[in-house]
Order: structure tokens, then C-alpha cells, then sequence
DNA sequence: CAAGTTTGTTAGCAAACGCTAACTGAGTGT
DNA sequence: ACACTCAGTTAGCGTTTGCTAACAAACTTG
């Protein structure tokens, strides 16, 4: 099962919801989100079935070792993407927006070639 | 009419046929994107619809003022993120892969931002 | 305990956008 | 002229992913 946009974004934000609170419901993500229920229950049917996550008696969703991964692979895209922009002096919420959707399509490799270059030159 | 993606990436393919070539017909945008004939046709008929383009007595695509607006401004998008990434290292085929991506997603504060970077620092 | 709220699910819609199968109509060739 | 090929269209399918309406089950509350 390969992630696409959506499921990335949905592991994403459970991630970040998981470092905020002390359980993530499927009602928080739709929140959070600003997607309905029934969208997020799907989702989470989706990546529950495909090992991204587990719910637990109380509905409390959990990232698997899988899911987690993939949910940290994508925040640290996301995170390195906003900061190169930033560093171009592009706006917070502007990098924070734009980073939200190429962290999907960017390659391994040119994600890299970015990372790199923030590790070499330091803030300046 | 919002072009979405898909929207965008014909539009950039007339573009850069019209370049190559005296005319531009639905046969050849689809040979160049790999598409189907009737997956051309129908987005033919959206852009046309939409007012991007125009299609002459013989077949042969137009692009009409919008359109190429459009085209050229997806067009230099690709450009400018193959070349950034290109400088940081990121070989040619990744880079114009991601580029087109990218190119649909970024938005003009932060296109903004990385084409003045490329121009006030020549090659090094 | 009855009534209301909260959470999640089921059913089904809509749009975007790829596809194949099958047709039309125009030009080409023998 | 008959047959073939080429370009384009129509009809209709399948997937993804958002939505609303409506329901069920569980918790809360007076």
C-alpha cells in the first residue's frame, strides 16, 4: 500500500497531535484537519488496515512502527522545507503552507541536497 | 475556472510543444505526456471551455492570451526550481522531476523569494 | 432513569482525472 | 472505389478523497 498525499497528511498530524496531548482520537484529527468525521473515519480505516496505525479499546489511535516512520519522514520535510524558505525570508505561514504540500512530491534525493545545504551553511 | 494541477501541466505541455514544433495537436500532447486520447480530449475541451486555448479549423491548439499567461508562469516556475535544485546539487532528470511537481504547489510569495536568491547569486 | 451530547460509522453523492472500447470522419493508397 | 490509417470523440469505468444525512452506542447530566 503506497501513501499518497492524503494518508501522509493524516499520519502527520496524528504524529503532531500525539506530541501535544496525551491520546489522539479520530474526532481531533477531524479538528484539527477541518475535515469531517466521516472523512477522517475513513482515512483512518484505510491506514489502520494498511499497519499505519492501531486503535485502541478507547479509540485512541496509535502510530505502528510503520506509521510512525512514515509520519516522521513527512514532519521532517515539512520542517526542513519551511525552514530553507524561511531562510529566503518567505513569511512563517507562508513556508509553513507551502511546505505542507511539496513535502509529498519532493524526491529523497533532492530533499537531501536540502537538508545538506542547511547543515553546511548555518544561519548566517 | 481554477486550473488544478492536471490543468496546469497541459497547458505547460502546449507550451513547450509550440516551441518544438509549427503546430500543436491533441495526438501530440498526448504522446508527450503519455496519456490517452480520450483523457487529451476531454482536457482539451476543459481548457478550450475554460478560455486557455483555442483550436483552429485543422485541429491545431492555441494558446489564447490566458493560456499562455498561465503556461509561462508554471513554465518559469519549472525552470527556476529545476535550476535551484540543480545548484544544490540535485542531478538534472531529479530535479526537472521534482520541479514539476513542485511548480504546482509553491506559491508566489516563496517563488518570489527563491528566483531573487538565484539572481543575486550568480552561478559560484 | 430519561434526555441530551459526543464520537464514530454507514450510505451515498460529487468532482477530478486517469483508463479502455468502440465509433466517426477525413485523408491516403492501390 | 474500397480499404486502411490516423485523429478525435463518446460512453462509461475505477480510484481518490472531500462532503452531508442519518444512525448507533456510549457517556453525561439533571
Amino acid at each position: 500500500m503506497t501513501l499518497l498525499e492524503s494518508g501522509e497528511m493524516y499520519l502527520e498530524t496524528i504524529l503532531v497531535l500525539s506530541q501535544q496531548k496525551d491520546h489522539v482520537r479520530s474526532i481531533d484529527v477531524a479538528e484539527y484537519m477541518q475535515f469531517s468525521k466521516p472523512s477522517v473515519s475513513r482515512a483512518v480505516g484505510i491506514l489502520k488496515n494498511g499497519g499505519y496505525i492501531g486503535i485502541d479499546p478507547f479509540g485512541y489511535i496509535t502510530l505502528t512502527d510503520t506509521g510512525r516512520e512514515a509520519a516522521e519522514r513527512i514532519f521532517e520535510r515539512h520542517r526542513i522545507l519551511s525552514e530553507i524558505l524561511m531562510r529566503l525570508g518567505v513569511d512563517e505561514k507562508t513556508a509553513t503552507e507551502d511546505a505542507c504540500k511539496m513535502e509529498h512530491y519532493i524526491s529523497d534525493t533532492s530533499f537531501a541536497a536540502i537538508k545538506e545545504h542547511l547543515q553546511t551553511h548555518p544561519t548566517e
